[in-house]
DNA sequence: TCAATTTACTGAACTGGCTTCACTATGTAG
DNA sequence: CTACATAGTGAAGCCAGTTCAGTAAATTGA
């Protein structure tokens, strides 16, 4: 039970990297990547959005944005329409597709979350988030 | 105490993010990528090495390779030198130069670590590794 | 009402990480 | 000596992402 504050810094690089190259290789099988599948996440919990609003969202410059929802719409996931009131925005919307997608991350989070740590007791989970908490504090600062 | 596997899988994402964005950030203030300063770290620890072993190092191609030690070399951090036995092979070692950058990212994480984690207590610290393992033995699988 | 300014999007061009493919030079096995 | 494998690299290209310039529409303000 020592605890070494450098292990577990250590260790969580180790999971970042090993994570993120999981979520690549799961998006991939879709058809996916990281920023497209944002895309998706962020119109799912937000609703219709124009570029602009999506840009600041996903922290990239509008002229990204373009090219990311040219590839949600050609791959049918999202749908671009003239915004209602400003002639000059386009929204974004998420098709029928789009939503499924949608719907299929969110799942697949829940079923992996469950799956790969379902039985470890609670209490390891609740300090795993108390660290977690702690370094993202600190990263932000 | 609830310990939710959903929000601790949710945090490690979050902080799988943040991490290599606040990665990306300190290198770059000293000209370095991901990429470059695992080649360091690599040839620090496991001594001089062949492009080709490190190419597997890294897991990435032999080319890559060609190019980031190309990088690394106008740097001035590590250096070429023929293989004494294989005339093929080229050797890369670090230089004093890149040795004392291996020792600068030695020394930043472990003052990372400390400034971040030093006041939680070692339970929790334990545990966090403990989860982290069982992550990352099931991701790989 | 009209000119000046700002805002939303996009084409063109570019950087950077990384790959594949083709090629040269060298080593190794039969 | 031939056949084959291996180490490195040039050329070309892919993908994510950026900047810069331009067009069209909205907003401001006299």
């Amino acid at each position: 039970m020592h605890g070494d504050p450098v292990e577990a810094f250590d260790k969580a690089f180790e999971l970042a990297a090993r994570l993120a190259e999981a979520m690549r290789q799961a998006l991939a099988e879709r058809g996916l990547t990281a920023s497209r599948a944002e895309v998706i996440y962020v119109l799912a919990r937000e609703g219709e959005l124009v570029q602009r609003a999506l840009a600041e969202a996903l922290r990239c410059t509008p002229r990204h944005v373009t090219g990311l929802v040219d590839q949600l719409e050609e791959a049918g996931l999202v749908q671009r329409r003239p915004h209602p009131r400003d002639r000059r925005a386009t929204s974004v919307a998420l098709t029928a597709g789009g939503a499924a997608t949608a719907r299929w991350m969110a799942e697949s989070r829940h079923t992996a979350a469950r799956a790969l740590l379902g039985d470890v007791p609670g209490d390891d989970l609740a300090a795993f988030v108390r660290v977690a908490d702690v370094l993202l504090g600190g990263v932000t600062a």
